[in-house]
DNA sequence: GGCCCATTGTCTCATTCTGATACAATAATA
DNA sequence: TATTATTGTATCAGAATGAGACAATGGGCC
């Protein structure tokens, strides 16, 4: 951020004449190239003074030191396949490792978390993996998935057992070769299923 | 709504220097007198064209002519302790039966449902009743509660072994008398347990 | 070619959770 | 005292979950 010594979490305005939700495609999209990846809102932050410092040295005009709103979308995507691009308002652009993360302008660092706890909720409930992994994959790769975005590991069986269970998946009759050990078996999503199951739901509440 | 002959979920401005969970708590102590009660963001609105109707006739300075956004927030009250009030741009403000619900304004139908569902998902994570059951409540009591925010019956016993679980009570040594069957038992929530369970949830997600 | 090792696929077992159902307990009433 | 409606609680089968075992397999090594 010009000005400033602190990181923050991309984002944009929203246009007069434009929906939110297209405005987070619009802006996902110019800061990532990423479309048709999943996006979806999870919280809105409207705290007042959410920038501590004194900013007075900045025209008044300047977003962050008028009153606002941030509505909070967060997306999935595969990180070696996107280059972060810089706005106006920015310094710099680029990735950084969830476990080395910078301090961040004012309530960032909230809304990061907001956005990680609700994903890692709806990791119960909705699929994922398309658009993150490659084309044809394997149930160890899938695991490794959820345990970076879990930040835990998970028993190797009972996961398998799980995530096939849910049945949104086409098995291939090869195996990725490669390591001395047994090949993993290669699969990927069966869009018809796997579309169904994250308008549906994984499981059933009551 | 005044001109309008269509219905709307109670609603205010956030104040420029009013964080948006206190002009929550505001409207809701002024449209209903509540206070202290669940109050919770479940999603934000901001699609354009929310108001399909010309609305021309009315003033450009009127709320709903220019871009907004309205951030939904949901409270569980006791309907029977409430009184709604009206504002300034409405000619009546009360209570309507779930089952019956008139057409409403803008897109406040998409609201309700989202608001509704939300409430239903979280029946799964977080205890309710406190503030919607008198001090002393019955198991059939809160089963009833529950039926109603679900729309459907839930089995007896099941449901109370379930409940008791969770182990948030607190078990008094009388019941409650009247009617010709057998007594049920009274209940208070431990405030201390319920408020922990409200933080962590009831369930654990992975 | 035969042996070893790392990783994977799959199975089993015990525990817990859930849905369905049954039955005994109890208060009011006749 | 018998009847009835509702409640408290137990039981049973099936599903889901956590922990662990074991065989299968591909590559490296000798």
């Amino acid at each position: 951020m010009i000005g400033q010594e602190h990181w923050g979490l991309p984002g944009g305005y929203v246009g007069k004449d434009e929906n939110i939700d297209d405005a987070a495609i619009r802006i996902l999209k110019t800061r990532t190239g990423a479309e048709k990846v999943f996006l979806e809102q999870f919280k809105t932050f409207g705290n007042t003074g959410r920038s501590e410092k004194d900013l007075s040295y900045l025209p008044e005009s300047i977003w962050f030191r008028q009153r606002f709103l941030s509505v909070g979308y967060y997306a999935l995507v595969d990180y070696e396949q996107i280059i972060p691009v810089v706005d106006d308002i920015s310094t710099a652009c680029e990735w950084k490792n969830v476990h080395e993360l910078p301090d961040m302008m004012m309530d960032h660092r909230q809304i990061y978390e907001a956005a990680l706890e609700t994903m890692r909720f709806q990791l119960n409930y909705k699929p994922i993996g398309y658009n993150l992994l490659p084309e044809e994959f394997t149930m160890p790769d899938l695991q490794k998935l959820y345990e970076t975005i879990l930040g835990k590991p998970l028993s190797r069986g009972n996961f398998q057992r799980k995530m096939l269970g849910y049945d949104i998946f086409i098995k291939h009759d090869k195996e990725r070769k490669g390591g001395a050990h047994r090949s993993p078996i290669l699969y990927s999503f069966d869009q018809v299923k796997y579309q169904a199951a994250l308008k549906t739901g994984l499981k059933e509440a009551w």
